[in-house]
DNA sequence: ATCGGCTCGCGCAA
DNA sequence: TGCGCGAAGCCGAT
């Protein structure tokens, strides 16, 4: 059996399906992905057409412009290619929480099969426990976000460090290029009532018309679908793969990809990009080991953390270690001292935190460095950890275009000593990692970061980060 | 500017 | 059983 497939359910392949269904959720993308090219190889051994069928609905947590603009910008390209593969696309937009379709079920009662994303967080992963035992016909996850089937590690690693050895020892056996989709039986059957026609020059209308929160603009820096992450993609190779190690943790240089809204909506996939990187590196005598250990290793480590972590949003998945040391100062005087709305605001006394947190409400993200300065003055200005970590969820929730995904909770738990070790005792945070406002002077450019922010704010115009 | 201590527990060698 | 060392640091001594 395939390490990548997970069976769901008890249920049998149904004689007779019309053809095979593929139910994108995870991994919205036709290139590189396991899931899409297991369902074809079940299609062609079965003679039916292939599927690709994806839905988009109103009533997840914090449904928004910003994440509806982002999904359906990705949906026209994912059609044309799909065309041309002969793949049949359904898109099912709900527009009204009322809405009662369940157009689920339709597309699954004409399957015989039923393939669908292995993804362990957020709404995906409560699908997957709970809607395969609702159909009556057979329903197999496949993992196409891991370069290393995330299921060959079964149990929850401690850190880095135990799980680099193991990736390392697969990675030739993974990190090789997929074959092309090909489907021997084209769909030709018409769509069916409940599908949605995606131009690129209707987003903005279709989501409008979404019982939505319209509060939340778009980013002004990341647009959606494959053509902007391969974009993103390639600029990342030819500007600044070669200065990676030395400058991803300088804000002011813009050294990072900036593909984590693509993978996290699968535009892209981890498998993709690690094979670019190294084939750019070789031919362009330039080492890839820091970027491809951060888009592999630890990356990786986040699905694993989130995929045997039954609680994987919650304090009590940290190790006992950090546990014990935050009850220890629950009662630490916390000064100053902000509610949710202060956060959500930027309204703070400190520029620096004030700044990252305008990234995140403009483009979407904010980086990778400055991210953890922002949690732990989460952490160190809020009534309680539990505060802390409901504050910062719900901000990656409602404005981050990378959030709700396994590196999203595990890079949140990291701040409260998931994956860290113990360091010296202080006030609020224990032994718990700490971060100061001096150390981020001392190591990266914070004026020059802050003026770009500003002019963010000013002009609504992102010309850094492209 | 640079260095060591802080402090826990896993993974592995012995 | 003992030892080395870890996802991004801080702080005080030199």
């Amino acid at each position: 059996m395939d390490p990548r497939a997970f069976r769901l359910n008890a249920a049998p392949e149904r004689p007779g399906g019309e053809y095979v269904l593929y139910w994108a959720q995870a991994n919205r993308r036709v290139e590189a992905n396991h899931a899409l090219l297991f369902a074809a190889e079940a299609a062609n051994r079965l003679r039916l057409p292939l599927v690709y069928y994806e839905f988009l609905t109103c009533d997840y947590p914090q449904a928004n412009d910003r994440l509806h603009t982002f999904i359906l910008e990705g949906v026209p390209e994912t059609a044309r290619r799909l065309r041309q593969a002969g793949v049949g696309h359904v898109f099912h937009l709900r527009r009204r929480i009322s809405e009662p379709l369940d157009s689920l079920h339709w597309m699954a009662g004409k399957a015989a099969l039923v393939v669908t994303d292995d993804y362990p967080a957020f709404v995906a992963r409560r699908h997957n426990e709970t809607i395969p035992s609702t159909l009556d016909v057979a329903c197999i996850a496949v993992d196409s976000s891991c370069v290393v089937p995330t299921r060959l590690f079964e149990k929850r690693e401690w850190a880095a460090y135990s799980i680099r050895p193991k990736i390392h020892r697969l990675l030739p056996q993974y990190l090789k290029p997929l074959p092309a989709l090909h489907v021997a039986r084209r769909w030709e059957a018409p769509p069916p009532p409940f599908h949605t026609e995606v131009s690129e020059n209707r987003v903005g209308a279709l989501v409008a018309e979404c019982q939505i929160d319209h509060s939340v603009a778009p980013s002004i820096s990341f647009r959606g679908g494959r053509l902007a992450a391969e974009k993103r993609l390639r600029h990342f190779l030819e500007h600044n793969l070669r200065r990676y190690a030395s400058e991803r943790n300088e804000p002011a240089a813009h050294a990072t990809s900036n593909l984590s809204p693509y993978l996290h909506f699968g535009h892209i996939s981890a498998l993709e990009i690690a094979l670019a990187a190294r084939e750019y590196a070789a031919e362009h005598k330039l080492i890839a080991d820091e970027f491809l250990e951060e888009l592999i290793v630890r990356r990786e480590l986040a699905f694993n953390f989130t995929l045997h972590t039954p609680h994987y949003n919650s304090l009590r998945a940290l190790p006992e270690w950090a546990r014990q040391t935050l009850r220890e100062h629950a009662a630490d005087r916390r000064s100053p001292c902000y509610s949710r709305e202060d956060f959500e605001r930027a309204r703070t006394h400190d520029a620096l935190w004030n700044a990252t947190q305008k990234e995140l409400l403009l483009r979407g993200k904010i980086h990778g460095y400055y991210r953890m300065y922002w949690g732990k003055k989460v952490i160190e200005w809020s009534r309680t950890a539990q505060d802390a970590l409901e504050t910062m969820i719900y901000l990656h929730d409602r404005y981050a275009l990378d959030g709700r995904d396994p590196n999203t909770y595990a890079n949140i738990l990291w701040l409260f000593g998931l994956h860290d070790r113990p360091w010296s005792e202080r006030p609020v945070f224990g032994k718990v990692r700490y971060m100061s406002l001096e150390g981020m002077r001392r190591k990266t450019n914070v004026d020059a970061y802050i003026r770009e922010i500003d002019h963010l704010e000013r002009t609504g115009k992102d010309p850094f980060c492209t």
